[in-house]
RNA sequence: GGCUGAGUGGCAGAGUGGUCAUGCAGCGGCCUGCAAAGCCGUGUACGCCGGUUCGAUUCCGACCUCAGCCUCCA
């Protein structure tokens, strides 16, 4: 078996992958700010990582995923402001849509999912530490911010170096810090606003305080894996590294890892820019597997192009693997397919080489006379689907879709279509498939009599 | 401006110092009453210019173009 390579954006390199505790893989997540519908973006996303930690138990590690979920923020106080919501009734929401969208998604539940208003705590005592290591200062303005200059490592994850960053800062002059860089660990209350009491007076946490709490609270000092956007490595990771290692002397994350964007004409979907498609909005025309599927059609760090015809395109990939597990199926053992299947996926997590495999499997499934080898390689073209989250749908069900009271009037016409061919009635035949075809249905005559799928 | 990363055939998308990605679309054939599905075959692809090399799309350098981050963002 070869070794899992994971690229890890601290050192910009593939690592050999080697979890803390042998067999035992800890790995956080940076979640959903919940006060809105989830996007394509957050999509690929937790599908990526998803996809991760699949692959990681499928390898045999014992994964414990812990992906969070930020219920307290400005853009959350300002959504329920303006629906006149409560707040927890706003994230609530949100958060059971992001649930049932995720869960269509085969996105598999973390093991924990904390909230970010359960670890207040854990954020105050963390923000203490690192007063008294002198890497914070409460403000004049009640605010407590993180002094960066105090921190030997601030800009290694990221690339970048203090006197860069300052080059090019467009942060207004804020009096209260004493560094434009300078982040915020905690916020004063406004009138209004949700607060809890603290040393400082009553306030709320900065987003990034919120995920070092967190993180250590669930999973310890220091763990394996450590996932998000992009967008987050700066300034969200950097100044979680900060945080951590500030408060606590600790190595914290050992391979920090950062999926690519979903883009639009070849711009990032965002919600600022407004090009954005929600998942709910997308699984109106494209069943989620086939999504799942264009989503995993490049390598997780590449860009990734969303369009109608790149959604069709996922659609034909994932009817060409149902219609070749259409048949027989039983369990099998490991062939060279597995062998390859691991091979590229241990060579970070490369999803299209994994596709291409089971586009091989399907080839030489249907290209078989062998009804046995036929059946076995069904088995697995479908083990190792389920591996990458796909595939585990009967065949007939993904094809026709969920039996209805079409169905019968179906059978009919084929019914009366196949009394027609055997008079040699071909005009009337043809006539019946047309009619069915404009309904949406495709008919295929084969050796064991005719079959139907919705397009 | 600084820091990342990317430019591959009609489209999407891997990968590699010298015979193969793969999917979709196209073309030819087989199968079929005709189709569909499937199978077989089929494409002088690697931004531009230099350099290293017996040989570079792959390594090195310059250049051009694009994207991301530097402000909330998966």
């Amino acid at each position: 078996m070869s070794e899992l390579k994971i690229h890890n954006s601290l050192t910009r390199r593939k690592e050999v992958f080697r979890p803390l505790e042998a067999g035992k893989v800890r790995m956080y997540v940076c979640g959903v700010t919940v006060y809105d519908f989830c996007h394509v973006g957050h999509a690929r996303c937790y599908v990526v990582f998803d996809l991760v930690v699949r692959y990681l138990r499928a390898r045999g590690y014992d994964v414990e995923y812990v992906r969070n979920i930020t219920d307290v923020d400005d853009k959350i106080i300002r959504r329920a402001a303006e629906n006149n919501e409560a707040i927890d009734s706003l994230t609530q929401r949100f958060i059971d849509a992001m649930h049932e969208d995720f869960d269509a998604l085969g996105i598999l539940r973390p093991d924990r999912e904390p909230r970010a208003t359960g670890y207040m705590p854990e954020m105050i005592a963390m923000i203490e530490r690192l007063i008294a290591n002198n890497k914070a200062y409460p403000a004049a303005n009640g605010d407590v911010y993180y002094d960066v200059s105090e921190f030997s490592d601030y800009g290694r994850l990221s690339g970048k170096r203090l006197e860069d960053l300052r080059a090019g800062a467009r942060v207004e002059v804020d009096e209260a810090k004493q560094d434009p860089l300078d982040f915020v660990l905690w916020k004063a209350a406004k009138p209004g606003e949700p607060s809890w009491d603290s040393p400082w007076g009553k306030g709320r946490p900065g987003w990034h305080i919120e995920c070092s709490a967190m993180s250590r609270k669930c999973l310890g000092d220091t763990f394996d894996i450590h996932g998000g956007g992009m967008d987050l490595k700066f300034p969200h990771h950097e100044n979680e590294i900060a945080q951590t290692c500030g408060a606590h002397d600790t190595k914290f994350v050992k391979v920090w890892m950062h999926n690519g964007f979903v883009n639009i004409d070849e711009e990032k979907m965002s919600k600022s820019l407004g090009n954005f498609f929600t998942i709910r909005d997308v699984l109106k025309h494209y069943r989620a597997e086939v999504l799942r599927v264009f989503l995993l059609s490049s390598h997780y760090r590449s860009p990734l192009n969303y369009s109608n015809e790149n959604l069709d395109k996922a659609k034909a990939s994932v009817e060409r693997l149902y219609l070749a597990l259409r048949g027989g199926i039983r369990e099998s053992r490991e062939t060279e397919f597995t062998q390859r299947f691991f091979e590229v996926m241990d060579d970070d997590f490369n999803t299209p080489q994994a596709m291409a495999v089971l586009y091989e499997l399907a080839t030489a499934i249907n290209s078989s006379e062998d009804e046995n080898h036929k059946t076995g390689l069904r088995g697995e073209l479908r083990r190792l689907g389920g591996v990458l989250g796909i595939l585990q749908q009967d065949p007939e069900t993904w094809l026709r879709g969920d039996a209805s009271d079409d169905d019968a009037h179906i059978e009919k016409l084929i019914e009366a279509r196949n009394t027609a061919r055997n008079s040699k009635d071909f005009a009337e035949a043809d006539r019946i498939r047309d009619q069915l075809q404009a309904e949406g249905i495709v008919l295929e005559d084969g050796a064991g009599g005719t079959t139907w799928r919705r397009q």
